[in-house]
DNA sequence: TAATATTTGTTAGTATACATATGAATTATG
DNA sequence: CATAATTCATATGTATACTAACAAATATTA
């Protein structure tokens, strides 16, 4: 007998469902999941283009073009021109980006936490290496 | 340091992306993830409203209302009037929809066996018993 | 029974997410 | 060096996914 309740990606759309949930209930800045990743990624690599965070954040071209604008509406990014490429769109951090990083590292730790809750501490490492391997 | 790589909602992401891609490599009836997930419940349940379908597929009425619409269009289910409930949509399969009921279920072991390829069968069980925990 | 609350479904708005087509700029190749 | 291939970004179309506002039908309760 088939049950969709065994299936994987029937179990990972609930289980990402609940981790949307957390997200947003703690959410103060206003940020969605997709909008913190992409934040973070630019804090870590500093300058780069609109495709290559993209590409670090697993998002496509035009998925990462609507979270950029959206970010820069709010204030946490700006965009520029590469002098080497004029193809290019440089995204970089505002002030304003670089004064919320903190607390996004801090407020991204709490999200993971509460969305683990259910396991033990052995189990969320066995868990997340594995949920890796599925990557 | 903080890492983007360690989150359980990153990971998650990237997870589900992964099996999207395996199901569409396989998927010759055009169907979507979302779309296989409320045909094999309307399968299990009969006759049901569309609400109560969305309910049970975890899916919101607004995102059930698009899934039932394609699911129509594409000939899988029809739509009817409840007698007792005037606010009722019934929804149910047509017979080209009775037809494929069983490849679907093939195909989605498939596509759970193919996105858990990574892991060994103890693992596999390990691995889904924690990830329904999440949910 | 009349007023209230809930349920069902629709619609509009916002935000991913991917495929594909296009055009501009850059790099690789013959 | 000129053509071809690649890369970067934009735009369009389809499909989730959730919120919120709304209307109609049904259920509850005062």
């Amino acid at each position: 007998m088939y049950k969709l309740e065994e299936q994987v990606g029937y179990i990972l759309r609930l289980a990402s469902q609940r981790h949307a949930t957390v997200f947003n209930k703690h959410s103060e800045l206003g940020l969605t999941p997709t909008q913190f990743s992409a934040l973070v990624r630019v804090a870590e690599m500093g300058n780069c283009s609109q495709n290559l965070l993209g590409r670090r954040t697993a998002m496509d071209v035009a998925t990462i073009k609507g979270v950029v604008t959206r970010l820069k509406a709010k204030g946490f990014v700006e965009l520029g021109a590469d002098p080497e490429d004029k193809r290019r769109t440089v995204v970089s951090l505002t002030r304003t980006g670089r004064e919320v990083i903190k607390q996004l590292h801090k407020f991204g730790a709490m999200v993971t936490d509460e969305t683990l809750a259910p396991l033990s501490g052995e189990e969320r490492k066995v868990f997340l290496e594995m949920l890796k391997r599925l990557t």
